[in-house]
DNA sequence: AGAGTTTGTTACGCTTTTGTGACAATAAGG
DNA sequence: CCTTATTGTCACAAAAGCGTAACAAACTCT
């Protein structure tokens, strides 16, 4: 995997350190800067792949400059991600809004935060995931976004896309509502486990239109399970 | 699904008290210290699969312990969960560098805090055990959760899967009643005796349907075995 | 703003699972 | 061979788990 040039824009000395030695450590390579003025420079001056960029900043706050950014045709595709201290919906509203990629609460661990940057990078066509994902008759096709039986395309919600996805990328394998929560949904979401069979259902009602009928399989008192077999 | 073993520090006796009830509840055997001193007796023991840990204790505190334990071979690869008191913010993120895995705000509900410990012990791989048991033509894989005898599949209950499970990994030897219902149905669950009977008497009817017979043999006055030999 | 989608939640009914008591069958020991 | 302890088997009721529909909120797209 080639390096990516990230830009870490943190006021804070400790963190900022922290997130350098952490992205280094998953080998992306890092630049850093203290606040909208630096970073702006050290934008000029190359082009970074995605920008880690802190809520409240002196002088320019972090989302006013990330405001700036996606009104700039130059910039607006370079993928941001928001830190902030306050896990409040209210901000993180308001950082979606203005075009950030993803938004992280801090404290977060290092392996989320790589997890995350990775999503992203991936999300912006930056690092290529498997496009294509084939199983017997069934493919995914991540770009295109669609999602084939044979050659009969089939009509699914994003959830559902998302959740098919997760279970073409990890066939045979079970996995409990909690765990498909935490892959599909995201590991902060607060959404009732049985939600998760209300999903299934959909998804099999469009698999069954289209005469599959056990691709997801229940085991129960454990969760569900994506196979072809049986 | 054998229990994890969790070390709990916490010098507040409400708080850690609850987190043991807590714990128990979940299934999760646990011990407790009040301090980084016991903590270390008790390591010396016994290396729990995580630890629990108050980000403020008397004596060593519990980040300084902590990154002790980071930097010890023998204990760097035990999950640590740091919980800390509201208002700590920029501590947390100094606790990130010392390598905890994840970190608990208090209060929080227990249903949190076992999630977050799910969570982690899926990350770091420990709740995962051996994912397929091969035991002559018989297997178990655990992942797929499924259970098959040559190329065909046996359609066992959950508890019968747990059954066995265990006996899959503890073959040839002989179990009392009372052992079986602490590993197999957890410690804390109060279940007549003779209810084993039945699921054994499960258990052998779907093997002989499938052509094994003594499987699972009767040792008069003691329990059962499960062996594969005679 | 409004129509259509998507998504999460809830409630209800059905099926499977599970624990238990009753009784039959079996083993042990004198 | 008879008595007693232990285990096997069955049937049943309670509980748990799941599927499904219906509803409401949130989101999209014009």
């Amino acid at each position: 995997m080639s390096s990516f040039n990230i830009l870490v824009v943190e006021d804070e000395d400790a963190i900022r350190e922290m997130l350098v030695m952490v992205l280094d450590q998953a080998n992306f390579a890092s630049i850093a800067a203290t606040d909208a003025e630096e970073a702006q420079k050290l934008l000029d001056d190359k082009i970074p792949d995605l920008i880690l960029l802190d809520w409240m900043l002196p002088g320019i706050s972090g989302v006013e400059w990330a405001r700036r950014l996606k009104k700039e045709s130059v910039y607006k595709d370079i993928p941001i991600i928001l830190l902030t201290a306050r896990g409040e919906e209210e901000d993180k509203i308001r950082g979606l809004e203005i075009g950030a990629d993803d938004y992280m609460t801090k404290p977060f661990s290092p392996k989320e935060l790589i997890a995350r940057i990775r999503a992203v990078l991936r999300r912006s066509g930056k690092i290529q995931g498997q496009a294509q994902i084939i199983l017997g008759d069934l493919t995914l096709d991540t770009e295109q976004h669609r999602l084939t039986i044979g050659n009969k395309q089939l009509e699914v919600s994003p959830t559902e896309f998302r959740l098919m996805h997760f279970f073409m990328t990890h066939a045979d394998k079970v996995y409990t509502r909690t765990q498909l929560l935490d892959q599909v949904w995201g590991r902060n979401v607060y959404i009732e486990e049985r939600t998760i069979d209300v999903h299934i259902r959909r998804l099999r009602k469009i698999l069954e239109e289209h005469g599959r009928e056990d691709l997801v399989q229940t085991v129960r008192g454990f969760g569900y399970r994506f196979s072809l077999a049986e």
